[in-house]
RNA sequence: CGGGGCGUAGCGUAGCUCGGUUAUCGCGUCUGCUUUGGGAGCAGAAGGUCGCAGGUUCGAAUCCUGCCGCCCCGACCA
């Protein structure tokens, strides 16, 4: 094995690298896109079933639309066609045919479509479409619906998990009749992202609105979960949009509420994506691969059994199966790999780069003491134990992990969120180590723009919470209601 | 779309300036033996339209022309 990149001299290589080395995903034949392997898949799984689960509890329904929008939608939203459709793919024709000269095939000219089909970059045009015919009455209010599918963006450029051309999402779009709803509904949807990103990824975040320049084309506010990656730079991890009646006028979604007036319906549309893989990846990962956060880990223990002989391998093997089977039976998520072909120096390394988080080691020695050695993946702390204290010293270790990477997430956000007030140290910061900065800004897009262009730094988001002291913006000196997050962002 | 670079085995590469025997090396793969408590050792083997098409030449990975693809920097972006 060829030794992997070192966080410190190459970020991106190191990313890169890990992504494919643990098996969780690599570049795909085509342009920009990526094929997850199983091992990421089932990381995707975990998060989807986890997710699905509180969109449920919170009363969504999953349903499914197209995947091809025509034309036309996306355009009846003014501020959403302007924003999606530099990143657009088209779809012009439906038929292919057999080439002049045999080689191949080409699209065939006869078959062009009337109107051209765009693949969905999100779903808003052809589900308010759809809701059109659905609402009539506020008792037919109000519609909490979400979906798991595939989009489409045309970015320039692309990066397994954080920006390819095709990713994995959820998408709710709800329709209420006040806009008290809406905007409870887009909050709830907010705090229920913080909440399971910060509980199950172990990912500590910073809630907020985004700016006017950075908020999502079409809607009135879009509220995100910003994260911080161990480089210093930011990644947006979420979002949750406030629709207001945009969609609503764009698409005539009417109903009579109760005093029997006509009004438009008021909407709200949140997200998250594969790109979390990313951030789950870019937080908690070290030079020896993924670390992965036990609540989502598809392995959690792994058992490495270690032997020389058959008669050894024989024994070795059926102690660990009765291991596995007793933690199974506390509901952990045990793999035991008995596979011949490999020694276990090199399983060792192997579920290191793949991030589980405990592994069981079982040799010989231990079957004649009675004991088993055990690994966390965080701390690459090993002790030897009595097998009867097994399950226990899992359980504990399971729930010390997941407290632990959050911990140390937590603490490198809070090293790297700094108060800033001259913009002299807001650049050298900026240059050098990242991080959140919180600063004054005169609420200004210009003065955005500008910092932008000097630093690479956007805003990131105007916090929920926190310092609401005013101030001086740090660019323009012009007076600033409250400091807001800059940071470099993915 | 602007600027730069690269296409040689599954992956990473040498060779190209200055054309000349059987295209180099490493990793991985396969076979055998020895190994197995931190990515094993030795021996052997397989694996190539040198991105594609055309041209120059006795002879092209190498020179020329055209095309295709990919990567990096910028603008865009969950």
């Amino acid at each position: 094995m060829t030794s992997a990149p070192k966080r410190v001299s190459d970020f991106s290589a190191w990313y890169n690298a890990l992504v494919v080395r643990a098996g969780l995903a690599e570049n795909a034949s085509v342009r920009g896109c990526m094929v997850i392997k199983p091992y990421g898949y089932a990381i995707w799984e975990s998060l989807q079933t986890i997710f699905d689960r509180a969109f449920k509890e919170t009363g969504h329904v999953n349903g499914y639309f197209p995947l091809l929008i025509p034309k036309s939608y996306l355009s009846k939203e003014a501020g959403h066609v302007a924003g999606f459709a530099k990143e657009c793919a088209v779809v012009t024709h439906y038929r292919l045919k057999m080439a002049e000269d045999g080689q191949g095939v080409v699209v065939d000219p006869a078959a062009k479509l009337e109107e051209e089909l765009i693949v969905r970059p999100t779903s808003e045009a052809v589900i308010w479409s759809t809701y059109k015919n659905w609402i009539q009455s506020y008792r037919d209010l109000p519609i909490l619906l979400n979906q798991w599918c595939n989009v489409v963006r045309w970015e320039m450029r692309t990066r397994l998990f954080l920006r390819t051309t095709e990713f994995l999402w959820q998408e709710g779009h709800t329709a209420h009749a006040t806009q008290e709803e809406a905007e409870k509904e887009v909050l709830q949807m907010l705090h229920l992202y913080e909440r399971i990103v910060r509980d199950y990824i172990a990912i500590p975040l910073i809630k907020g609105i985004k700016t006017e320049s950075e908020r999502f084309a079409g809607a009135e506010t879009t509220y995100t979960i910003e994260a911080l990656m161990q480089d210093g730079k930011a990644l947006q991890a979420g979002t949750a949009h406030y629709l207001g009646q945009r969609f609503a006028k764009a698409f005539e979604v009417t109903f009579t509420n109760q005093a029997g007036i006509r009004d438009y319906v008021w909407g709200t549309s949140w997200g998250i994506t594969t790109r979390l893989m990313g951030a789950l990846i870019m937080i908690h990962s070290d030079d020896d691969g993924l670390v992965l956060p036990p609540k989502i880990a598809p392995i959690q223990v792994v058992m490495v059994p270690i032997y020389k002989t058959e008669h050894e391998r024989t024994a070795v093997i059926a102690q660990l199966a009765a291991l596995q089977k007793q933690l199974n039976s506390q509901g952990v998520r045990v793999k035991l790999d008995d596979r011949d072909t490999r020694k276990p120096g090199y399983k060792f390394a192997e579920y290191e780069e793949k991030g589980v988080p405990i592994r069981v080691a079982l040799g010989p020695l231990d079957l004649q003491n009675h004991t088993v050695e055990l690994a966390r993946r965080d701390t690459k702390e090993k002790c030897t134990i009595p097998m009867g204290d097994l399950s226990q010293q899992v359980a504990d270790w399971l729930e010390m992990i997941q407290a632990h990477i959050y911990e140390r997430a937590l603490s490198l956000q809070q090293q790297r969120t700094l108060l800033v007030d001259d913009y002299a140290t807001f650049k050298k910061l900026m240059a050098t180590k990242g991080g959140f900065l919180l600063a004054h800004w005169d609420g200004t897009t210009e003065t955005e723009a500008k910092i932008k262009a000097e630093t690479k730094a956007t805003i990131r988001c105007i916090p929920l919470d926190g310092d609401r002291t005013p101030g001086y913006c740090i660019y323009s000196g012009k007076p600033s209601k409250r400091r807001v997050v800059f940071a470099q962002a993915y």
